[in-house]
DNA sequence: AGGTTGTATATCATGATGATATAGTTTATG
DNA sequence: CATAAACTATATCATCATGATATACAACCT
């Protein structure tokens, strides 16, 4: 099986919802995607051009609200037939990478301080990220049952905001075992 | 700033314990790593040419325990000081992808079943990614006091059951508000 | 008039993924 | 004891993803 582009079910997705430029499209997956996949335009752009020739979608000439002139995507019932199959299928891979667990893991090689600054750092940028979640979440809320897809959304931020409070859990824990420790430990 | 290679680190790393073959240690990434930063053989191996030639690294013939012959990579002075180097530095990329957000994301594209079919086996997944990490954590608490690297390891393995009970607690909110239950709960 | 910010498209080198190719060794099965 | 299956071991490839940079025009301040 080969590897799969998920960009082009990104984009189709968006493109089902209403049509958009490239800029656009990367525009909101900024703002509704980027917190569980991340696109950037060396993505977006060509796989744009490889959605046309495909004739998932189609290329129209379109003037920017501000700003030089657009290309404006819009999807095709061949696309749509094809995001649809994709949302379908069961199959579901997932991937994290944390580069602090990392720096972790080698952590023998450093002091504890630098450790423990890591800690540190790591839970106060994720308090924040909980609280742009939160008050994203209160936002979504007020809205929740005048449209299908907010629920949708909701559920994928709702998502974000379990998974934040855990990182805050684990570094007051982690901070602990780091810090905490009395009696008999050779230093490295 | 260029784009990192991350897989040299890890290499390295590994390579500050002990001397080790490209098919070591792929194996001890899935073993130890793999949960926070998978690697494949398509990373590793040209990644161990590069830093031979950059005598970050040295390679040598050995026979393998079993099977066919190994190349055997040890680390160098040179090597030791720039993984240090990267270990001090408090950089912290992380990123993660769940495609599972992705499909639910464009839920409404499918009915209400296959959305809480699809919740139903992230949970039934990571229920055992949970119980599997919970043991390796009983193992690791038992040599805790032994080595100094066993607490750095032991943290990784921490965040792992944080996140994973986090995935667990979601799971089941996403699956009460799909499941369309009345507004007032009051139990669980 | 000039500088800054924002809009918009595009490309490139490098890194990462996932699959496959190749081949020798060990162990289980008939 | 032959041979198939499973494991050890290295390597490469096409494709996808990242992160940075290049280019250019429009809107906005001062």
């Amino acid at each position: 099986m080969p590897k799969e582009n998920t960009t082009v079910y990104i984009i189709l997705g968006l493109l089902n919802h209403e049509d958009l430029s490239g800029y656009d499209i990367k525009k909101k997956i900024d703002v509704m995607i980027s917190g569980f996949w991340e696109v950037g335009y060396g993505q977006i752009y060509p796989t744009l051009a490889k959605l046309v020739t495909e004739e998932l979608v189609l290329k129209h000439k379109g003037a920017g609200s501000k700003g030089p002139e657009k290309n404006i995507y819009s999807i095709t019932d061949k696309g749509r037939g094809l995001l649809k199959e994709w949302v379908m299928l069961p199959e579901q891979k997932e991937y994290t990478k944390y580069e602090i667990l990392l720096k972790l893991f080698f952590g023998s090689l450093v002091p504890d301080e630098s450790n423990l600054a890591r800690i540190e750092d790591f839970k106060e940028r994720h308090t924040q990220s909980l609280q742009q979640i939160q008050m994203f979440k209160g936002n979504l809320e007020r809205v929740l049952h005048t449209e299908k897809d907010h629920l949708y959304f909701y559920l994928t931020v709702l998502f974000g905001e379990h998974v934040y409070k855990a990182y805050l859990d684990w570094a007051e824990e982690a901070k602990e075992l780091l810090a905490g420790k009395p009696d008999e430990e050779l230093n490295q």
